[in-house]
DNA sequence: CCAAAACTCTAAAGCAGGTTTAGAGTTTTT
DNA sequence: AAAAACTCTAAACCTGCTTTAGAGTTTTGG
C-alpha cells in the first residue's frame, strides 16, 4: 500500500463506477485527478480522493442531483446540504405517493383487462351483488344520448379537467361511466344525468365524491357504445318481464376501456345496470 | 358542438398536454392528426381521436414507456398490455422499497447534520447512555493505526465492495466506524479489529450482520481522524482516573462526515467510546 | 528490447421524453 | 389591411450518464 498514484480504471474499479463517469466528473468539476499528464492527458487520481467521491456517490444515493452535489461541496456549507436534503424528503415522500397510486392503477388494469378475458357473452343478462363504490361524478350539462359521441367526449374532458383543477390524481381518469335517473329509465327514455369515474375507497372527499350503494343489480353486457340504447331497453323488458323492481339510478359502467384497436371509436366492455329490490 | 377539426392549440387545451409534446407524438407515430393541410402543414385533429389520446396518457400515467405505448396501440394486443403492466408492476414495487431507504437515509443524515451544530466541543468527555444498534462490519486485514490512512481507505472499499457483492443498499454506506479489542484498548496499543457501517434495525441478516448492545459508554468527541490515538489514549486516562471498569471493545464512530471543505482529508465528527460497568 | 495487449485520451452522438428557441409562414381578429 | 395569435420546421437543450470512433500511451510477456 504506498502513497501511489491510481489510474483512472484503478480508481474506477474500487469505487463500483464506471471509467466515463470519473471523466464526466472531472469535466463538470465534481472531482478532478489530483494529477494530470500534461503530455499524454491521463489522469490519476489518489487514494484519498476516495472520501470525496463517496461523499458524492452518497448524496447520489440520496437523489440529489449533481449540480446540488457540486454546489455544496463548493460552498462547503452544511446548512445548504440541510436544505436540500429537506426539500428531497418532501419530493420522496411525493414520489412514493404517486407510485401507490399508480400501483393501483396498475392492478385495477391488470384485473380489469383479466376481467374481459373471462366477460360473458355481448348481451348476456345477469343478477349480481355488486360491492359499493366511490365515485367522483359531475352532472351533465347536455344529454349526450341525444347529442352523440362529441358531447360525450366533451362531458368526458370537462371530468377531466375537474380532476385536474382539484389536483386530484388523473390516474384516476380511466372506468369512467355515467348515470341515468330511475324515473328517465323507467320511461324508456334516454337521458344523461351524471358522467364519473371510480376512484377509491380512500380518495379524498370533495363535493363531488358520492357513494353507490351495494346491493343486487341486474346487469346487461355489451362491447359498443353505439348499442347503449338497445341494451339499455333490453334490460328494462327484463326487469318488467320478471317483475323486478327498479330500486335506484341506471349506470353504465365501462369494465374494460382499450382504444387499441381502431384509431377513432372507444373499444369498451360495458356492464349496464339497475339496482332491483326484492320484495 | 359540430363535426369541426381542432387545432393543435385546441387540442393541446382541452387534453392538458402541450403543443410540442402533441407535435412529437405525431412525429413518433403515436397519434397522428386527422388531417394535415398539405400546404401549410397545420395539424387537425377530430373531438373523437381524445379517445386515444386518453388512452395514451392512461398508459404513461401508470408509468409505460411511450414505445411501449406505441408498440401495445399498434398491436391492439391487450396480452402484451398485461405483460408489460406485470413487469411494471414489479419495478414500481422495487423503487418504492429503494425510496424507502433513500427515504430513512436522508432522515438519517438531517439528523446527522443536526447532530453536529449541537455537538460538544472537542475533547469533551461524557458518560452517556447509547441504544442498541446493529452493524455490518468486516474484520480488517491490516492494521491501518500502524499503516496510515492509505490503509483504512482500503478497508474502507472492502467493506463497500463486500456490501455490494452481497447486494446490499450502497445506501448505508455512511456513518462508518471501527472497533478495537477491549484488550488492545486496556493495554493502550492502537490495533484495528473491526471496520462496519450501521445499519437498520431490520437490516437482513447476513453473516457480517451483528448487534452492539446498549449501556452505559464514556465518550469522548473530536474532528479529526488524525487525533484518535491522542483522544483513545484520554479516554483510556479517565476510565482509570475515575476508577470506571472498561466492560467492552472500543468503538470508534463517524457521527457526522462531511467531506466537503478539503479535497482531499476526510472532514469528520467522531465520538470514540468504551462501555463501562458500574460495579 | 520490441510487439501485442491493455489501457486511456478526446470529441461527438445517443438515450428518454420531452421543452425551448429561432425564424418563417398562416389564420383569425380587429 | 394591419395586428395579434397561432402554427410550422429544424435544431438545440435538459439530466446523468453510456457508447463509439479513432488515435495515442503504458504495461506486459517473451
Amino acid at each position: 500500500m504506498k502513497n501511489e498514484l491510481l489510474s483512472i480504471g484503478e480508481m474506477a474499479k474500487i469505487n463500483n463506477i464506471s471509467v466515463s463517469t470519473l471523466r464526466l466528473y472531472d469535466e463538470i468539476g465534481l472531482i478532478k485527478p489530483c494529477y494530470t499528464d500534461e503530455e499524454s492527458r491521463y489522469r490519476y487520481y489518489n487514494i484519498r480522493q476516495n472520501a470525496r467521491l463517496d461523499m458524492i456517490q452518497y448524496m447520489k444515493a440520496l437523489g440529489m442531483e449533481l449540480k446540488e452535489i457540486k454546489e455544496v461541496l463548493e460552498s462547503g456549507d452544511t446548512k445548504l446540504i440541510e436544505s436540500i436534503l429537506i426539500r428531497r424528503k418532501k419530493q420522496v415522500k411525493e414520489q412514493m405517493a404517486g407510485l401507490n397510486l399508480q400501483l393501483a392503477a396498475i392492478s385495477r388494469t391488470i384485473e380489469s383487462l383479466e376481467r374481459y378475458r373471462k366477460s360473458p357473452t355481448i348481451g348476456t343478462i345477469t343478477i349480481e351483488y355488486i360491492p359499493h363504490r366511490k365515485i367522483y361524478s359531475l352532472p351533465t350539462t347536455l344529454n349526450f344520448y341525444e347529442y352523440g359521441i362529441e358531447v360525450y367526449e366533451n362531458e368526458l374532458k370537462k371530468l377531466k379537467n375537474s380532476l385536474i383543477k382539484h389536483n386530484l390524481p388523473q390516474i384516476y381518469y380511466c372506468n369512467a361511466g355515467s348515470t341515468m335517473k330511475k324515473e328517465s329509465f323507467l320511461e324508456g327514455k334516454l337521458e344523461s344525468d351524471e358522467i364519473f369515474v371510480l376512484v377509491d375507497d380512500d380518495f379524498p372527499g370533495t363535493d363531488n365524491v358520492k357513494r353507490i350503494e351495494s346491493g343486487m343489480y341486474v346487469c346487461i353486457y355489451l362491447d359498443n357504445f353505439d348499442d347503449e340504447p338497445e341494451y339499455a331497453k333490453r334490460l328494462l323488458e327484463y326487469c318488467e318481464e320478471n317483475n323486478y323492481k327498479v330500486a335506484g339510478d341506471y349506470i353504465c359502467e365501462v369494465l374494460t376501456e382499450f382504444s387499441v384497436f381502431d384509431d377513432e371509436k372507444r373499444g369498451m366492455f360495458l356492464r349496464l345496470q339497475v339496482p332491483v329490490s326484492f320484495r
